[in-house]
RNA sequence: GCCCCCAUCGUCUAGAGGCCUAGGACGCCACCCUUUCAAGGUGGAGAUCAGGGGUUCGAAUCCCCUUGGGGGCACCA
């Protein structure tokens, strides 16, 4: 029985992407249902590109979506927990150093003294000759005395790795079955360390994953055609070669790699937008893997007890916006009131300071606020952003309605001021006691009625003069929530903005 | 150019030789519910299973070819 050992290793270069999330969520759900160990590995070696802030965003990510992993760096720029430490790779580079240097006594990788613009021109001329692109193993068999003579030319070698030419590499993918590769066709001997002595990925990446123990790679279908390398990689260090197991890709609407181009990539940017994670985490499994049953919705302990990579699918899956949103509505719906009045407050806050900048008069929300207005939202809410167009009326001091909206789709100006007036009437009627939804309903049908109107009408009139919207959660509640005092008022407002209307307006 | 991978409704997918006149979900349409908007319910349109050959009594399912799509071939990760 082998211990599951799996990674995600991202590089701090840019925000957390959704195919690393995606990659990520297999190799836990892998670990997790085979009580193995999920590590976190930052590939932290393109020092051009790295910044703390995407480590930032990538931990903080990953956290948020729940997929805790057991060793590697928890919390940007602290050291990290584990044995196999550290989890950094330019931290790491000691190591790399030690096995190039392996790698150099066998003979299984040389130096090479080719210059940049031997190597472009190699390149441009099989590019000419319509012959795939690959090294001519030009300083593969120097003899000690031609590289002390090029050494006091003042050259510096890069590191490159032997790859056989007469090799078939065979290997059998969790998810592809068995793959073959002839090593002829991987470009020939492959640089592992630069002239200026630091590793390159595919380099790095085997040092690790063999130093780490790692039993199983499961990682993206762009890495399937790089795995002989790796193999040959694994073996010339003396390490097992882990099982792999390539996942189909996310694809853009045109069926190309997902790209921050075509498709919002950002993990942080679709929780900014307001999706739960409950939601992201749902849509990302079902994006290459399915249970086999009807089901569709679930959390991500469920998806552990049902992951299996035998369940993963072959072919690229387009990332689909309308299913994201449609399980974003359906999670909201399931959250507890309290948990989601704590989720929503912050976008509230969010969309009443954009509000304040633009002039209006706001009062500051509470979570206490958000409470009894969440079983009038939870059914409405498609993302928690939304929640600033269904309740801003309750927060906005002055409502700046547009009085083309106040006047019902059947009524005109004329019956729009007596259908106001006569709400005004019977509400304050009602007195400040018998303010609630069982005490309004009645006394505003029966206004309905004896007036001739349709029930529909007067209510619509009310509730574009109470909060500004032709759509909002059911009017009763919606006044009560505002409150006897503010509904008054704000009839009054509407009636007057409509008074100060010409006559011939409306209809 | 070379190598590798893939191919079922618009999208995500079920399907591992007969249960398939191909099932579910999203989206779309209609109806119901209804004070608006949602949510929910019911129903509908939507796939000659990329095409062509085989194998088999029988193929979406196995094999081959073609076509299409994608990915990879760096002193990027």
């Amino acid at each position: 029985m082998v211990t599951v050992r799996c990674r995600i290793a991202p590089s701090p270069t840019g925000p957390l992407h959704i195919g690393t999330a995606r990659t990520a969520l297999f190799n836990y759900l892998f670990a997790r249902r085979q009580g193995g160990t999920f590590v976190l590995r930052l590939e932290d070696t393109d020092v051009a590109r790295n910044s703390l802030a995407y480590e930032r965003d990538i931990l903080d990510g990953l956290h948020r979506l729940g997929l805790d992993w057991d060793e590697g760096p928890e919390v940007a720029g602290l050291p990290a927990r584990g044995p196999y430490g550290p989890y950094r790779q330019m931290e790491r580079l000691s190591l790399y150093a030690a096995a190039s240097a392996r790698l150099l006594a066998a003979d299984l990788a040389y130096p090479c003294y080719c210059s940049p613009e031997e190597l472009a021109a190699d390149r441009a001329a099989q590019e000419a000759a319509r012959e795939p692109p690959h090294y001519l193993g030009r300083c593969a068999h120097l003899s000690a005395a031609e590289r002390r003579s090029l050494e006091a030319e003042g050259r510096r070698p890069a590191i490159r790795f032997r790859i056989p030419p007469d090799e078939t590499i065979a290997f059998d993918d969790l998810v592809r079955g068995r793959v073959e590769i002839a090593t002829s066709a991987l470009g020939g001997d492959l640089v592992i360390v630069r002239r200026d002595g630091s590793p390159l990925y595919h380099f790095s990446v085997c040092v690790d994953d063999a130093e780490m123990a790692m039993s199983h790679i499961i990682r993206g279908e762009d890495h399937l055609s790089n795995t002989p390398k790796h193999i040959l990689l694994f073996r010339a260090l003396g390490a097992p070669v882990p099982t792999f197991a390539h996942l189909p890709l996310i694809l853009n609407p045109d069926r190309t790699k997902m790209s921050k181009r075509k498709t919002q990539t950002a993990v942080s940017d679709y929780l900014a937008q307001g999706y739960v994670p409950e939601a992201i985490v749902n849509h990302l499994a079902l994006l290459g893997w399915s249970s086999g049953g009807t089901d569709e919705l679930f959390t991500l302990d469920e998806l552990t007890a049902a992951f299996e990579l035998e369940r993963v699918h072959q072919a690229g899956a387009i990332f689909d916006r309308e299913r994201l949103d449609w399980l974003d509505g359906q999670w909201i719906r399931r959250l507890a009131p309290d948990d989601l009045a704590r989720r929503l407050l912050p976008f509230l806050e969010a969309d009443l300071a954009a509000k304040a900048s633009l002039g209006l008069e706001v009062v500051e929300p509470t979570e206490a606020d958000l409470i009894p207005l969440v079983h009038l939202v939870q059914e409405r809410l498609p993302t928690l952003a939304a929640i600033g167009d269904l309740v801003d009326f309750l927060f906005i001091r002055e409502l700046a309605v547009e009085p083309a909206t106040l006047v019902p789709r059947h009524w005109d100006r004329g019956t729009t001021l007596a259908g106001l007036r006569a709400a005004r009437q019977a509400i304050a009627a009602l007195g400040e006691v018998s303010f609630d939804t069982e005490g309004l309903e009645p006394a505003l049908r029966d206004l309905a009625a004896e007036h001739g109107w349709k029930a529909g009408d007067l209510f619509m009139a009310i509730r574009v003069a109470a909060t500004g919207r032709t759509a909002t959660p059911p009017l009763f509640e919606t006044l009560v929530a505002l409150g006897y005092g503010r509904t008054l008022e704000r009839l009054d407002r509407a009636r007057e903005l409509l008074e100060s209307l010409p006559a011939v307006w409306g209809g």
